[in-house]
DNA sequence: CCGACAACCTGTGAGC
DNA sequence: TGCTCACAGGTTGTCG
C-alpha cells in the first residue's frame, strides 16, 4: 500500500489510538523484512500512544518519551483499525495485533516486505532513517535551488534517483512516473543534465502530485474503490502509470513502457523528450 | 562514493 | 479447469 500518500493517509487514520493504552500485543508471524523484536509485546503492553509521526514511508508511533513503535508497510502492508465491538476473525496474513482500550489494530502484509520494529530518539540517527532524503511536503528546504545542487552530483537517470529515496523520500514508482510526465521530462535523462528550470518544475510537480493523492485518500492501490463503488483517483488521473499502449492523454501517442532498475517506467515518447521542451534542459 | 543488480515473499492475472 | 510464468506499491545489501 505504500507510497508516501498512502502512508500519510494511514497515519491520519490511526488518530483514534492516540491517548489509548495498549492492553495486549500478539505477534502471529515475526518473520517480516526483519524479525520482529521478541520483546515487542512485553515492551509495549500497558503503554500509551502519545503521537504518530511519519518519516518517509516509516510510521513512528511514539509511546513514552523518546520511544517509538516503527512500522513500514513495504509493498503490501496495511494497518486496519477495528472497534472492539466489531472485530472480524483473524485474516490470512494478519501478523501483529494490538488491542487498545476501545479499538483493535492489525498489521496485515501478504508479501512480508514490511517491518515492525522499536526505535528510540534521536530518530535522525536510526540506521533506517539516517540515510533518508528530504521530506518533500513538510521540509521548506525542498526547493528547486536545493534540488538542482543535489542532482548535479549524480549522473543516474532522474527516475532512478527519485525512486532511490536518498535525495527525496516518498516518491515511489507511480508518483515518479506521474511527476516526470507532468514536468515533460524523460525518465532517462541523467540527473546532472536537468536544468535549473527543470529542477524547479519537478519539485513543484512532486509536491502537487503527492498533495493531490493525499487529498484523494491515497488511492495508488489497484484494488482501491470508494465506498460507493466508484473507481478511485488511481484509474481516473494517471497519465502514464500502467497505461502502456494506451494513447497519451495529451498527444494521443501510445504510452511506452521500459524497465529501469528492475522497475517499470511508463512515459510518452512524444511529450517527454528534450527535443520537445528544450528550454527545460541544460545546454550540454 | 557511485551505480548496477539480486534478494526478500505472496498473490494475481495472462497465456497456453 | 489447471498449470507456469511474469510482474506488483519498496528498500537493503553486496558487488564491481
Amino acid at each position: 500500500m505504500p507510497e508516501l500518500p498512502e502512508v500519510e493517509v494511514t497515519r491520519l487514520g490511526l488518530a483514534p489510538i492516540i491517548g489509548q493504552k495498549i492492553e495486549s500485543v500478539t505477534v502471529y508471524q515475526n518473520q517480516l523484512r526483519w524479525e520482529i523484536p521478541p520483546h515487542l509485546a512485553t515492551t509495549l503492553t500497558g503503554q500509551c500512544i502519545n503521537d504518530i509521526q511519519r518519516r518517509g514511508k516509516y510510521l513512528l508511533l511514539q509511546w513514552c518519551e523518546h520511544n517509538y513503535l516503527m512500522i513500514h508497510l513495504g509493498m503490501s502492508g496495511r494497518l486496519r483499525l477495528y472497534s472492539r465491538q466489531t472485530v472480524p476473525p483473524l485474516a490470512v496474513h494478519d501478523h501483529v495485533e494490538w488491542i487498545f482500550e476501545h479499538v483493535v489494530l492489525r498489521y496485515n502484509d501478504p508479501r512480508r516486505f514490511g517491518a515492525v520494529l522499536l526505535a528510540q530518539d534521536p530518530l535522525a540517527l536510526h540506521p533506517l532513517l539516517k540515510t533518508l532524503g528530504i521530506e518533500p511536503l513538510s521540509d521548506p528546504n525542498f526547493t528547486g535551488d536545493w534540488f538542482y545542487e543535489q542532482l548535479k552530483r549524480h549522473k543516474t537517470a532522474i527516475k532512478t534517483l527519485l525512486l532511490g529515496g536518498k535525495i527525496v523520500v516518498g516518491v515511489g514508482n507511480i508518483y515518479a512516473n506521474e511527476s516526470l510526465f507532468r514536468t515533460r521530462l524523460s525518465p532517462f535523462t541523467p540527473a546532472n543534465q536537468l536544468s535549473y528550470a527543470a529542477c524547479t518544475a519537478l519539485v513543484d510537480e512532486i509536491k502537487v502530485v503527492l498533495t493531490e493523492a493525499i487529498a484523494a485518500g491515497g488511492s495508488s492501490l489497484k484494488d482501491f474503490e470508494h465506498s460507493n463503488g466508484e473507481k478511485g483517483w488511481f484509474q481516473q488521473h494517471y497519465f502514464v502509470y500502467g497505461r502502456e499502449h494506451q494513447p497519451c492523454r495529451i498527444c494521443q501517442t501510445p504510452i511506452h513502457m521500459a524497465v529501469q532498475q528492475q522497475r517499470a517506467t511508463f512515459f510518452c515518447p512524444h511529450c517527454q523528450t528534450d527535443t520537445i521542451q528544450p528550454s527545460l534542459f541544460a545546454q550540454t
